[in-house]
RNA sequence: CGGGAUGUAGCGCAGCUUGGUAGCGCACUUCGCUUGGGACGAAGGGGUCGCACGUUCGAAUCGUGUCAUCCCGACCA
């Protein structure tokens, strides 16, 4: 390609809408465009890296026994309805309707349209296992699109979806993707770990994230996920999913009796703890959740914070948020108080369900909100002045330095981007949507299914958090654009242009990826250029031609090299 | 959804306080000059100042509304 003619617009500033580095570069460097909040144009450059993505991803696929299709991206309502998502998917899902009124919606995830395709097209368990997989745009229209491709609304997806007959199949379709997910990822060029993560209210399933980790000291929080690692027997999980033994503490209060204190102001653990000269870990703390619109109270041990999807998968919710304040007062008004937050104990509450944390159950003379302004419960223990609920669950957030619940090494945490999720759905689709195979023994049964999703778009981003610097991108060699840039120094110089004429005729014919800048500007601005788009290796030509010498330069080390065009070109060629 | 901020040329910004009909840098076009790290000079083209209503002789500027965008919060009892 001659970059004279190549569609791409170099910005010499950064975009002042962006925030990350990945954003921030990609638009800057002429790869993509913003057209409304949340959805892009994929420009030349980008459109070349996406399918280098979407072909490694392709070849992994296809080698792991996958076959590709392509579904509609405008679905019909009643499949959702179906599967009963229209109703519990929420504002997420783009809903539309056609001229005759009929409701239809984008495309955020197809599991409903490829159980459709699996009941009609599989009758026989001879059929079993298949795994169907498809490249394309989904739409998810998100509360707060941010971050360019890694966040956007609309995004180009990989998304694969397994049958099988049993869950001994559905294992190891599982592994088999999961495998295959860590060859794709490392062949581009991307470092990943595969975690543990929440699988939503459906019980017993398993769900797994493949993160891209990014140092916390990098410029931007680009990695929306805290992934818990533990650097010894290698247990990793998402945030909302991490589970910890907690380090010793100190749990018993000895305050002797039991009795009412006055606590004036103490609205926040903080404020208590300092007040009563305890340490936060001998206060249960009571917060007030919404839980599909319902009230529960939630309690946990002071020092500790609850982790809401946790929380919302103990009362297989949907939808989660703390309660506002009218609404404590609501509960407070039915239940016969006037507390406000700050002063919220379980005792008493009416038209509210009680969950408790485990690390409230070994509390012991402890401190507790009694519904009471400005007062709180000292020296309380459970069954004597309060009732334990009896819903006890795992509610609350790691924290680094916990102990692994593997092997009790210390916990560590990082931030990480979510580049793809794979994950056994079981029979929740199948059953809900009547999807049946006929079995060996003549019974029917629902299929046993597993999902497995890839952001491309996401991918692509990630790799540039990872791999970049002052002065650009800095594509890992798999998903480059082009793998190589010829520069003549000098549009002036006869034997400069036509020495990179010929190196560029070179490896166009031996099949390299090539970019010649042919462009009549001045050496900085075609030098400047090489490295914000990031081309993996460059090609100068320049006075040293007098000599037989060209400038071979690796984009990720710098490291520069004379050598004669024959040699470059040979070199090209064998990498 | 709540809080904060911003909308002026493709990009980055000034002008607004104190109303008088729009400017700077980059990019773009032409010419000259220049060619190893975003040169220089000259001459150009491009904007209903997000949109609507209002105040006024007159609105980018003041008021009201609206839309869009960005950031923060959804971690507090």
């Amino acid at each position: 390609m001659r970059m004279s003619v190549l569609f791409v617009q170099t910005l010499r500033e950064y975009p002042s809408d962006a925030e990350v580095i990945s954003h921030k570069l990609l638009v800057r460097a002429g790869y993509i465009r913003k057209l409304a909040n949340g959805i892009y144009n994929y420009l030349p450059l980008m459109w070349r890296v996406l399918k280098k993505i979407e072909n490694i991803v392709r070849e992994e696929m296809d080698k792991a026994g996958a076959q590709e299709i392509l579904m509609p991206f405008v679905q019909p309502a009643e499949l959702w309805q179906e599967s009963g998502r229209w109703d519990v998917y929420g504002k997420e899902l783009m809903r539309l309707k056609d001229r005759h009124s009929r409701e239809m919606c984008l495309g955020p995830t197809h599991e409903e349209v490829i159980t459709s395709i699996a009941r009609e097209g599989i009758r026989s368990y001879k059929q079993l296992p298949v795994n169907l997989y498809q490249i394309q745009s989904k739409f998810r229209d998100e509360i707060r699109p941010r971050f360019g491709l890694l966040r956007g609304r609309e995004f180009i997806m990989k998304d694969a979806y397994s049958f099988d007959i049993d869950e001994a199949g559905l294992d190891k379709s599982y592994q088999i993707m999961a495998d295959a997910y860590k060859r794709i990822f490392e062949r581009c060029g991307l470092e990943t770990k595969m975690v543990q993560s929440d699988s939503g209210a459906i019980g017993g399933s398993v769900s797994h994230e493949f993160m891209v980790l990014v140092n916390e000291d990098s410029e931007n929080n680009a990695g929306e996920n805290d992934v818990f690692y533990c650097p010894k027997c290698g247990y990793s999980a998402n945030s909302n999913h991490a589970v910890s033994l907690l380090k010793e503490a100190l749990t018993d209060g000895k305050f002797g009796k039991a009795q009412i204190v006055d606590t004036p102001n103490t609205h926040s653990i903080e404020e208590l703890s300092k007040f009563l000269n305890i340490p936060a870990t001998v206060i249960c703390k009571t917060l007030i959740y919404v839980i599909d619109g319902k009230y529960v109270a939630a309690l946990i041990r002071g020092d500790r914070t609850i982790e809401e999807t946790k929380l919302m998968n103990a009362f297989q919710g949907n939808e989660i948020r703390i309660a506002r304040n009218d609404e404590i007062e609501e509960i407070m008004n039915n239940s016969g108080f006037s507390a406000v937050a700050g002063f919220i104990g379980p005792k008493g509450l009416k038209g509210v369900e009680i969950i408790a944390d485990e690390t409230v159950k070994d509390l012991k003379n402890f401190v507790i909100g009694i519904n009471q302004n400005d007062k709180h419960l000292t020296g309380a223990n459970w069954g004597v002045d309060v009732e334990l609920p009896s819903k006890i669950c795992d509610i609350r957030l790691a924290e680094e330095n916990d102990k692994c619940v593997e092997c009790q090494s210390e916990l560590k945490v990082t931030k990480g981007i979510e580049v793809g999720n794979i994950f056994k759905l079981g029979t929740k689709y199948s059953k809900a949507m009547s999807a049946t195979f006929t079995d060996k023994d003549g019974s029917e049964k629902p299929f046993i299914m597993g999902c497995y999703g890839i952001g491309i778009s996401r991918t692509a981003a990630a790799a540039v958090e990872r791999h970049h610097d002052e002065h650009g991108i800095i594509w890992p060699v798999a998903i480059a654009p082009y793998k190589v840039i010829v520069v003549p120094v000098s549009d002036q110089d006869e034997t400069q242009m036509s020495v990179a004429e010929s190196i560029y005729q070179k490896l166009l014919n031996a099949g390299v990826e090539v970019i010649l800048d042919d462009r009549a500007e001045r050496a900085g601005v075609k030098l400047k250029d090489a490295d914000l788009i990031g081309i993996p290796y460059r090609i100068t030509v320049g006075k040293t031609i007098k000599d037989n010498l060209v400038e071979f330069k690796e984009r990720a080390s710098n490291i520069t090299e004379n050598i004669t065009p024959e040699q470059a070109i040979d070199r090209i060629i064998a990498m």
